[in-house]
DNA sequence: AACTCGGGGCA
DNA sequence: TGCCCAGAGTT
């Protein structure tokens, strides 16, 4: 789809955001992956506040897997969906040994096949780990991207598909970050602060809190 | 498309 | 208190 104004309103996240990054803490892509496995339903600052006692002694897949699923349950018991994610991430362990050396592997197809690992979750390790041009999407930017008219899609696939063909590529992470930025901070599900928002002028849905 | 998982955040 | 959520998986 077409949009008028699409330099203004990235040129606009750009500088309203120029800070804008993946808040979650790791040193490597297996770190990054299991912190995104464990960021689903929750916040980055209180995965961070797990992983950084998790990582300093469970640092790779084998000694991840030293951990029984209960024990990585009462590790994680602080943010929700615990014993879920917690077998996901042993479960994603076995696989990274099995089939990939235990490294993590570059691409979408691969990563969308380990358990708790979905096309989000995977295109937030491809961009930041791998530096593999992705655009990560999520419910803040379903709902910012949809607001600023830059798609009329509901599903997250097809809202990617508008985005990627819209932005350049080399703009596709930090467009992403800038748009959750933005949807923490002024384009909130309810009660958006539209009054105080520099992209308001180029805004269609601007004042109307349904989207 | 409509559930379920789940403790936390926030009104 | 009672919603809703920085998703993914199953039915």
């Amino acid at each position: 789809m077409a949009v008028k104004n699409i330099e203004a309103i990235l040129n606009l996240l750009a500088s309203t955001y120029p800070h804008a990054h993946c808040e979650l803490n790791y040193k490597n892509p297996f770190e990054l992956l299991v912190a995104t496995i464990l960021s689903a339903q929750a916040t980055d600052q209180k995965v961070n506040q797990i992983t950084a006692k998790l990582f300093a002694q469970y640092p790779n897949p084998s000694k991840m897997l030293e951990l029984t699923p209960s024990e990585l349950e009462n590790k994680i018991r602080s943010i929700g969906l615990f014993r879920t994610k917690a077998k996901n991430i042993l479960a994603t362990c076995k696989l990274l040994i099995n089939d990939y050396d235990g490294e993590v592997p570059q691409t979408m197809d691969q990563l969308v096949k380990m358990p708790g690992v979905g096309r989000k979750t995977a295109s937030v390790v491809l961009a930041n780990a791998f530096g593999v041009p992705a655009f990560p999407v999520d419910t803040h930017v379903l709902r910012v991207a949809k607001r600023l008219g830059l798609t009329t899609e509901n599903n997250p696939l097809k809202v990617e598909k508008d985005l990627t063909s819209l932005i350049s590529e080399k703009l596709w992470i930090a467009t992403h970050h800038r748009l959750i930025f933005h949807g923490r901070r002024l384009c909130s599900a309810r009660k958006p602060q539209c009054n105080n928002c520099p992209l308001a002028i180029h805004c269609p849905t601007r004042g109307n809190d349904t989207f």
